[in-house]
DNA sequence: CTGATAAGTTAGCAT
DNA sequence: ATGCTAACTTATCAG
């Protein structure tokens, strides 16, 4: 019951004698219509038929059952791929992000350094060296749209 | 040949009858060592012995089966657990990447607008125009001091 | 021999 | 009937 198919028939004999002929046997049984298997079975007993269909059956079962390992393994490689992608991925925003904060912390810098001057700046200003922290320039300045004018800079005693 | 072991025995007969007892059918069988499988194998015909032990590798190989099974099912699970951690991650990395980015478009808005305040004051400073690269707001943003106090302020604006 | 796994078979579900 | 898939069996291979 195992295997019975892989076995090449060398069977010539009996074509034409009109009778039972079963040996349709390889595995192009299971490549036929059903149309085109009734006429196959022209004369044969119920159980030759039934059998035959059995087989045609189990023929088609193997190829479902090797689809379905092949779907198994293709699926299982895709996700696989998406994993890998994936990584990647991070690798790279993890880049971009690091490169970025390194940008932003250059910025801050330089932005600590010239409010440092600009409150030197200031008459009354004690420097408060210690307390100039990162980026904490809002109690200093203040930027503001002006209105619709034309003159420029109307400060009130900065320089 | 394709199942006989699904069916529960509820044979208990002859079971000191000293003689063929191979009704040590159950699968426990297949949990009995070397040894202990000896044991019960004490006056049974060497065909017999060889059918025990084809059915003790026959119920082996079921279990194999299951856990090969399992073992694939718990693989492609955890696959697919890799891989939503994954996604999370470029989420999170992008979300932080996204904040990053307004982050440093924000300083460096602060950082030209202080340049230009700071070059306007410049004792020959022809304004460079030129050189003002982004966020040309020269014209509608004005640089002020904070209100007349101390130091210390009381708001931060920017738009 | 034991365990694992690919391929084939069977049972059962869904279309 | 057809196709799919879980579970089982068998054939093989590695250790």
């Amino acid at each position: 019951m195992t295997s019975d198919s892989r076995v090449s028939k060398a069977l010539k004999v009996k074509r034409e004698c009109g009778e039972n002929v079963p040996v349709l046997s390889d595995s192009e049984l299971m490549s036929l219509s059903v149309r085109e298997l009734n006429l196959h079975l022209r004369g044969l007993s119920r159980e030759e038929v039934q059998k035959l269909k059995q087989r045609r059956r189990t023929l088609k079962n193997r190829g479902y059952a090797a689809s379905c390992r092949v779907k198994r393994v293709s699926q299982r490689e895709a996700l696989e791929q998406q994993k890998r992608e994936l990584q990647r991925e991070v690798e790279r925003l993890g880049a971009e992000n690091a490169g970025m904060r390194r940008e932003l912390e250059g910025l801050g810098a330089r932005l600590a350094a010239l409010q440092r001057f600009a409150r030197g700046l200031e008459p009354g200003s004690g420097n408060h060296l210690g307390t100039a922290p990162r980026l904490n320039t809002a109690s200093v300045i203040t930027i503001v749209k002006t209105p619709p004018q034309g003159h420029n800079p109307r400060e009130q005693g900065s320089s």
